[in-house]
DNA sequence: AAAATAAAGGATAAAAAACTCTTTTATTAA
DNA sequence: TTAATAAAAGAGTTTTTTATCCTTTATTTT
């Protein structure tokens, strides 16, 4: 598994966001608990602190909820996950010794390092904004039926 | 983080035992917590295991301990990381979708279905045997100092 | 045969992650 | 200005993972 739950629940939320809402359209946490499927309670938590760190924008009382700015709409995966499950998936060693590093690479490291790169790359050029396009255009999708 | 820490360990303690062991000369438990610096007691249930399942070979009793035999010399990461984690990492959906497939995939599926084969290509063709020379030959560490 | 050794097995404990519930605060609409 | 709404905050529970301890069984050496 290389996301933490809450963090996987973190990343579909804020696509689902960036996609329902807008300035004038805000998405309230039940919605959001139904169109990603998760658990209603441990979702609200997750966006409280979402929110808290300025990824996604918030609005109180009625016709209040979550949504998305334009600037938000730039984050990309690679922040959502720094932020929930830090870096451990981008600098540590991937067979647990205390530290990964050229001079005592464990023995998957030089093979390893490579494929790491890539998943780093992969995460950090994915934009929230674009992303939410194709899930609009039902291209993919953030649960299933 | 790609394993569960009881994985790390028992991927560390195959190659040491492969690299340390003989048909004659085995190593004890306590020898091989410190040889790949985890806890003791922990260790010990972690090979239980993967001698219950014919990982690694064991002899009770006085001069005994763990040793690999030729054929588990031919194990790969991939096996063990099968056996203690399961497949979840070579086929669970990376954003937590019920199923990963083609035809409702999930909006990173297409990117990371790439990455995806690498990461299974890489821990495939990792032979214990092979990895546990390196490590003979002080090219690659399964602790640090 | 007895004593010593080392893994196997089983039960328990501590810590972290996942998930739930209840109260409070801010905002809006009647 | 009151009632209703929806997020924020805080406390609590459950489950899973990580880790420890103690007893039993097998083997070997004396
Ligand atoms: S040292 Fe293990 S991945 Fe770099
Ligand atoms: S559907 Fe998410 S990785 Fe395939």
């Amino acid at each position: 598994m290389l996301f933490s739950k809450t963090c996987e629940y973190a990343i579909r939320a804020c696509i689902y966001i960036a996609q329902q809402s807008g300035e004038d359209k805000k998405v309230a946490i039940k919605e959001i608990a139904k169109g990603i499927d998760s658990p209603e309670h441990f979702i609200a938590k997750i966006l409280q602190n979402l929110s808290k760190k300025g990824f996604i924008n918030s609005v109180k009382g009625p016709n209040g909820g979550f949504y998305m700015d334009k600037k938000n709409m730039k984050t990309t995966i690679s922040d959502i996950v720094l932020l929930i499950d830090g870096d451990s998936l981008f600098t540590k060693c991937v067979l647990g010794l205390k530290q990964c590093s050229e001079n005592k690479p464990c023995p998957l490291h030089n093979q390893y390092k490579h494929t790491r790169k890539e998943i780093i790359e992969l995460f950090r050029n994915s934009k929230i904004g674009q992303i939410s396009e194709q899930v609009d255009l039902n291209e993919t999708f953030l649960k299933l039926k």
